[in-house]
RNA sequence: GGGGCUAUGGGCUAGCUUGGUAUACUUGUGGCUUUGGGAGCCAUUGACCCCGGUUCAAAUCCGGGUAGCCCCA
């Protein structure tokens, strides 16, 4: 097996199977079976979601998975970004059907006609629901676990507000969602608005949230948009104002898939295996009793006792007291990432202590039986903030400062901060000499301004460009 | 979108050129023994991607399909 080093996507797969986090033997491309490891992982992932939807208020909603031909065809540019990937159901039985349903590739075109319905009054505004389900997209390109797939584990969540400055607000709160959710996963991300010619089919404007990949390639492990009235126009979604007027409604979602697990194995992950952060971890602490010809009872109660009081505590923890030799067991639970495990033997039992290996850096040390509960919360925290900040220092070093075009190439793995006018001349024509893609102007702005990189137009702002995965 | 390579027990793999009994390792199962970094021994289950063609005979040759991997746009 190659290292992370020498071949990330070879040992990315690697990294997957070993772990068991699906099945990729399903006999559809790009459609692979969760496995109940992995699937543990994303239905933690997505009860964080969960968590910070109930807390900014959205409602939990869950629509069909067929839209209507006649319904999906109301917004222009939405079809012309999807109809080259979109599954569509033309049968029942044997009968062709009178009007073909598209199977959704996001739900942009499910939910619209409904909220049409749904929202009349300005006192319906804001409406705030999402949803996680499984949509369709017909990839041409590799496919790869949790990465690039054709049935995607989707969250969404759809807005409707009653001017733009609302509706702004909200993709701001979004932000911030993704910010609490990324710190619970340790991943460090950047907030770019994304270039007119790669935003969303049918928004206003998109804000790209990105990872980077420890080949120095960005994925996009989600995105927040503002729709304006692009939608609600096609849709004829409308509320009446307190003087009786009706308005048009504007809209914004946000988007988040299976790539957060994808992104996690990749940011995190080494060449041992995973390296799960706590909070999504299906086991955060694994108990290992090492026996001797004559302590098993014993040492067995001892372990007993603690896994017993770390679950009580609500820590999830297994006892491994499976009949394999201790040495077997280290390699299995750390190819699973379990981020600390506890050994006990003879030994630690005399000095009424657990020995402790981390996951993370591979430190060892040992926790004093008597205040077990706080001692594996205290280092679980630090394996959590360790994580994010290691990964945090790896990202910022791939980013270097791009002054002009002189340069006959940009060398792989580098992610560059040039100026850029903002022309789509310029932004081509950088593209296309370095075969690279602009990833976008910062969300939050930055104190930076030069020169366009391309026409050397004085008080640009900055814009990020890199390789994608 | 274009091209190349591949498909054999659960995993990895030999055999394919030159058609005839399918190989090793690993995993799984049962047992004995062992346990502070992948233990050992014995027994045992388990496979030629699908459809068609050539042939007395196909894992092997030919055509098509499906799936996977890689490269280029």
């Amino acid at each position: 097996m190659p290292t992370k080093e020498e071949d990330f996507g070879e040992w990315y797969n690697e990294t997957v199977d070993k772990a068991k986090l699906c099945d990729k033997r399903y006999p559809i491309k790009g459609m692979n079976v969760w496995t109940p490891y992995g699937w543990k992982i994303m239905t933690q992932i997505d009860s964080f979601i969960r968590r910070e939807m109930e807390e900014t208020d959205h409602e939990e909603v869950c629509f069909p998975l067929l839209i209507p031909e006649t319904e999906f065809k109301k917004e222009k540019d939405h079809i012309k970004g999807f109809d080259e990937e979109v599954y569509w159901v033309t049968h029942a039985g044997l009968n062709p059907l009178d009007v073909r349903l598209v199977v959704r590739p996001t739900s942009e075109t499910a939910m619209y006609p409904m909220f049409s319905l749904w929202v009349r009054s300005h006192q319906d505004l804001p409406l705030k629901v999402f949803q996680i389900v499984n949509t369709f997209r017909y990839e041409t390109k590799q496919t790869r676990a949790f990465m690039r797939v054709r049935e995607i584990h989707f969250f969404e969540s759809h807005t409707c507000h009653a001017d733009r400055e609302d509706a702004e607000r909200q993709v701001a709160q979004d932000v911030e969602i993704v910010d609490a959710l990324c710190r619970e996963l340790c991943l460090p991300f950047s907030l770019l608005i994304r270039t007119d010619w790669d935003k969303f089919p049918g928004a206003f404007y998109t804000v790209g949230i990105d990872t980077v990949m420890p080949n120095g390639r960005t994925l996009q492990i989600g995105s927040a948009h503002y729709y304006s009235t692009n939608f609600s126009k096609p849709y004829n979604i409308t509320y009446e104002k307190e003087g009786g007027e009706h308005e048009f409604v504007h809209q914004t979602t946000l988007g988040m898939t299976e790539r957060l697990l994808g992104a996690i194995i990749g940011v995190h992950a080494d060449d041992l295996g995973l390296i799960l952060p706590p909070a999504v971890a299906p086991v955060e602490v694994v108990v290992i009793p090492i026996f001797k010809k004559d302590n098993q009872e014993a040492v067995m109660e001892v372990c007993r006792k603690v896994a017993d009081e770390l679950k009580a505590a609500g820590i999830r923890s297994k006892l491994d007291d499976s009949d394999g030799r201790p040495g077997a067991k280290f390699f299995d639970w750390e190819v699973k990432g379990v981020p600390l495990r506890l050994e006990i033997g003879g030994k630690d039992i005399e000095n009424n202590v657990a020995t402790f290996a981390r996951r993370d850096n591979g430190e060892k040390g040992t926790v004093g039986l008597g205040d077990l509960v706080p001692g594996v919360r205290l280092i679980l925290k630090m394996i959590s903030s360790s994580m994010l900040e290691k990964a945090k220092a790896r990202q910022q070093g791939f980013v270097t400062d791009l002054a002009d075009m002189s340069a006959d190439s940009i060398p792989e793995g580098r992610i560059v901060r040039i100026g850029w006018c903002g022309s789509p001349e310029c932004g081509h024509s950088f593209e296309d000499k370095y075969d690279i893609k602009i990833l976008g102007t910062p969300y939050r702005p930055e104190s930076w301004t030069g020169r366009c990189v391309c026409c050397g137009k004085e008080g640009c702002k900055p814009a990020y460009a890199a390789r994608t995965l």
